[in-house]
DNA sequence: ATATTGAAAATTGGATCCAATATATTTAAT
DNA sequence: ATTAAATATATTGGATCCAATTTTCAATAT
């Protein structure tokens, strides 16, 4: 099991640390849907105690990331095709929504911000990246809407689908694709076209969420 | 601190009881906003260690009905007029969507079942229930929509608002407004109009969170 | 009287130990 | 040899103990 400490800034207790490490290791895909988590093994490379261990593992069940059985022990937890296609749904309903009330509000500075974040994402080879920057570029656009529950509830739903649309991006060529339609939403945002901003993310979505399905449906090994 | 333990069914994990009994203790309203939720206090009624109130706490912080600081302990996380507000309008967006997909698929039984939580829900003179039957009218007319994904984060909507719902609906005569609402809502259902479902759920939750704004700027002591 | 310092108490974060359960391995019976 | 029972090992859930930090409150100085 590869796990690395996470910087999270302030200081932080253990259980934060494992807690994030792990959070980073399910949604970069670097643990496998399904494998199990041993509370001994993370422990032991966090050199702690398994306390701060289980609470960073229940935390991580309360978000979805993590399956548990009584006395079998922490899973990643994978999900289904219908879960994956459903959560995309619910993207493109809750972020066009969130973005046609930042519109109004965007300030240059958050424009400007984006627009660094879409060309680094236009840029960059690493896969790895892909995930971060893709984040990055549709939190600029959304920020200023000050919708702080939204956000959160996206960025979870964000955590449970990365994996997967890394998997398809580098398989496919699906990065061009994002990229054309991500510059439509800047530039429809720096026209301050709300409407139009929303109609875009909404398709934006909907049409990755296609290609997602489609492209689980011919690669994942059915269960 | 008064704590009752809840019963959830299957055998469960001390964590799980004490996490439930919290939880529902909070969205009851029977632990005040900012009230210290100590460890050896809860551990002590529950007769356990601290251990399975720290995972449970430490759930809790998840699902942001409580909030903690390192070395000073859980306290019970108060929301902002402004974050319930926003809640409120989640709640609306994604509600409506949820039944306007649940209607085309929705069954006799669960409209029967709808209609037995509707007719509690107006003739109950008791504030406790009314939080859980609203709850179990509504999700029912949702439930056939199979969008559990959807359903989890609107529980977690309802988790956070519930308490300062009931305090305005026992303050006020909010509940025969509602109960109209509710009539409207179900026989757009029972005629399979996803359209109306839809606007009615949409304007229900968007009056509902006009009327407790104002309940609380009203009533809210200042912080 | 008020502010400041410092020790005592309270509280949390984490480590270690034990009990309960599940899994793997060995042994026994047919 | 195959299957069933018994035993050993691994793993989790929880209790108890210790360390780190905060809070409380009394003693002291101004």
């Amino acid at each position: 099991m590869k796990l690395e400490a996470v910087d999270i800034g302030k200081m932080a207790s253990a259980s934060d640390i494992v807690f994030e490490a792990l959070r980073h290791a399910i949604i970069n895909g670097e643990l496998a849907d399904g494998e199990p988590l041993r509370q001994d093994e993370i422990a032991g490379i966090f050199n702690t105690s398994r306390i701060p261990v289980r609470e960073a593992l229940s935390r991580l069940e309360q978000q979805g990331l993590v399956r548990t059985e009584r006395y079998k022990g922490a899973f990643v937890a994978g999900i289904s095709i219908d879960e994956v296609s459903e959560i995309f749904s619910f993207r493109s309903l809750v972020e066009s929504n969130v973005i046609a009330a930042a519109v109004p509000k965007i300030r240059p500075e958050t424009l400007a911000e984006a627009r660094i974040y879409y060309t680094e994402f236009s840029t960059t080879k690493d896969p790895m990246e892909w995930g971060k920057l893709n984040r990055k570029f549709h939190y600029m656009l959304y920020r200023d809407s000050d919708l702080t529950f939204h956000l959160s509830i996206i960025n979870n739903a964000l955590d449970r689908i990365d994996r997967y649309l890394r998997a398809q991006l580098t398989m496919t060529d699906g990065v061009p694709k994002a990229n054309k339609e991500h510059l439509g939403i800047l530039r429809a945002c720096e026209k301050g076209d709300a409407e139009l901003a929303a109609k875009l993310t909404r398709e934006h979505i909907l049409g990755a969420r296609d290609n997602l399905v489609e492209f689980l449906e011919n690669h994942r090994i059915k269960p």
